[in-house]
DNA sequence: CCTACCGATCGGTAGG
DNA sequence: CCTACCGATCGGTAGG
């Protein structure tokens, strides 16, 4: 496991001429993998959309998939900017928790292009076919789960949590929130984000609560009336 | 005089000529749609594996779109089959909302293929491109999480859960279904059908309301190979 | 970054 | 169910 992985972000990115471009490459590839995956990401369609030759844009990447891997990169830039400094930034334990379940869902509501999660979608898209596209994105869903668990352990540190599982507790979040992108934006629930607040608040009851990592009331409880014990 | 009016042959759907192969292709095609998603599977490809020519593959459908619709349909069929039906012969209440849920994590594992869901791919590959496709999808997801809510309810009718939303333990089982696959499939994590029963256990404790505790766990354990962490 | 290509494959059609 | 096609698009290359 990844338990001492943090993440390689050893980018050079040394701003030289074409650097704009690229970004602006990223920028437009990320938002399309949204919305139709990242297999969708055609470099013709890239191109026409951003007004380039398909050769042009080509030259930026030695392939499809180098292509690929770096809108994953891209896209995890973005995403530690959005949702796991927000959460650094909060003070650790049980509001730090929080603070990464709030950034995450605004994230998901209006991320790139407010087009939902690159990672869900990648996810389910590449869990079967081997490759560097594939290897990179385990590695950044690692690290993300990993993140969780280590704000869980952090918590448990400062008090706020009683005995339980790290990795138990992440996996229950990441549930909670593929179970949200799904009711909201394949089904359009309106609910579905009181849902995942209200299945999230109960994971947090549980976590405090004594010995268990997971025991816990997913539907009694509601967004408002919960109180953060600090 | 003819009080019984029934229709004189009632043309029992009698396989025809062309059903066996119409059968076999949508087989292999909902197998393919679960390693490479339903936008992978290409006539072209799956005309090939079965030893057919394209067009005359094609044939068989007006287009790509009706072959992905009944490609969604036929995978209901057994899924409504390999998950459903054994949970219906469960007895209703707890045990019926248990067998769904072992019944799931069965059909996750040896599913068509072994090769995972179609529907979760296909959730995240179609969230964002409305059509037919879309809409047929949309309402077989709503119908399974509305068969999770209504087995919810009659385990209250059954005074076997407390008073809850049926919506939100329908939302939460769904989530903790979809992390283990994402957990299991994609980061190849050994743990994670451990996980997804201990997470289950959890909604039914809450669902079972306050007062009874984690304790049904132990006796309804299945005789599984995992090491019972919890 | 461009034009001008390549072979392969896409969904789909004509006609049998 | 087939052969024989169609125009469009795919990832990628040559050469500038």
């Amino acid at each position: 496991m990844a338990s001492t992985a943090r993440p390689a972000r050893v980018v050079p990115l040394r701003p030289r001429k074409g650097d704009l471009t690229r970004q602006s490459i990223l920028q437009k590839a990320s938002a399309l993998a949204s919305q139709v995956g990242l297999a969708g990401v055609t470099i013709g369609r890239l191109a026409e959309e951003l007004g380039l030759s398909k050769s042009g844009l080509f030259a930026h990447f030695r392939s499809k998939e180098a292509l690929q891997e770096q809108v994953l990169r891209f896209a995890s830039e973005r995403f530690i900017e959005a949702v796991a400094r927000p959460a650094i930034s909060a003070p650790r334990g049980e509001p730090r928790v929080r603070a990464l379940f709030e950034s995450w869902l605004h994230w998901a509501r209006t991320g790139t292009a407010r087009a939902g999660c690159v990672f869900v979608a990648a996810s389910t898209e590449f869990d079967d076919q081997p490759g560097p596209v594939r290897d990179t994105l385990v590695r950044l869903q690692k690290d993300w789960l990993e993140f969780i668990a280590q704000a869980y352990r952090l918590a448990q540190a400062e008090g706020h949590f009683g005995t339980g599982d790290a990795e138990q507790f992440a996996q229950d979040v990441h549930g909670t929130m593929l179970a949200y992108h799904h009711a909201a934006r394949l089904l359009g629930d309106p609910k579905a984000e009181q849902r995942a607040r209200a299945a999230f608040e109960a994971l947090l009851g549980a976590a405090r609560g004594p010995g268990h990592a997971v025991a816990a009331g997913a539907k009694t409880r509601r967004p408002g009336k919960e109180k953060a014990r600090d």
